[in-house]
DNA sequence: CAGAAAATGATATATTATAACATTTCATCA
DNA sequence: TGATGAAATGTTATAATATATCATTTTCTG
């Protein structure tokens, strides 16, 4: 059985760092400004394993000094989301951040209702069925919402 | 290729009594009480080939006499959605009724972004790479959100 | 019919999201 | 290099979605 999330012990400091650094690239790529403000976004976002709401990034941004106002952080989350670096979880309203933003995928989600974990999969079977069954009735995609809620491997055992 | 939506001409009328039968049914068997409001919401639901937003059904409620509250409304679909008789479209905040509320199923949903409809597909292939690819990193589904935004085909062919 | 359980009514408020306009920051080039 | 226009952010207000809580009514059961 491969892993859902990160084994035990695994650096997530550093891959907050990486993740970063490949933002950094997708946006020169994209003539996009990665400003403080996305930056201090996409990172509170990157070091959750869960997802994140935009009014917990707004907690965690005001507790830094002074009031950041809702516009301020939708506006960072449309721009994270629209550059694909960040998704949004749409059955919890909440932000996750995209591992592989350098490429096009059809994301599917899974979703720990116990701890709350999130865990993005890139699962060929599962974006092929759909993109499959699109093509069967004509339907041209240009957005797919797969979002898996149950138990994690850990919470189910323990 | 198959259709998405029913044919142009098609008894929607008859459809939507169809349904009411199916979901007294459902509720008969339940032992769960399919009273006076809830049925007035799933007509409505159902009268839709669109997902309808719990405000919208406030005011179609509210239209008809003295008005309705959110709670209400709120109650009347997690009632319904809880037996299955309805279903919540997440992307969308909205509901739209459910085809097969007899038969346990993982359903997709086909939403046009140009003309707003949604269908409700079962289709076995994406409901077994759901299945297959969470059995693969252990993880026990309690819930799948399945949503496909794009063009249908009458959309993008006119 | 009494009493309990279920459903609905009513009021208030929490949570999520956006509209509109003002100000600041930043890249560009004259 | 500083004027200028575009992009980003700040500010205020409000819209849209959802729930908590307690009161009342309806329905089921004995």
């Amino acid at each position: 059985m491969s892993d859902l999330f990160p084994k035990k012990g695994h650096d997530h400091d550093r891959c907050v760092n990486s993740a970063l650094k490949q933002a950094e690239k997708v946006c020169m790529e994209e003539n996009a400004r990665f400003t403080d403000m996305r930056r201090k976004v996409f990172t509170l976002i990157w070091q959750s394993h869960k997802a994140v709401t935009a009014y917990e990034l707004l907690d965690a941004l005001t507790s830094e000094g002074q009031r950041v106002q809702p516009p301020t952080v939708y506006r960072a989350l449309e721009f994270l989301t629209d550059l694909g670096l960040v998704h949004r979880i749409e059955s919890l309203n909440a932000y996750f951040g995209c591992d592989r933003p350098d490429c096009e995928h059809l994301g599917q989600y899974f979703i720990c209702t116990q701890c709350g974990r999130v865990a993005e999969a890139v699962n060929e079977d599962m974006s092929n069925a759909v993109l499959k069954a699109a093509a069967q009735v004509g339907f041209s995609i240009q957005a797919t919402t797969v979002e898996i809620k149950g138990l994690c491997h850990d919470c189910a055992t323990h």
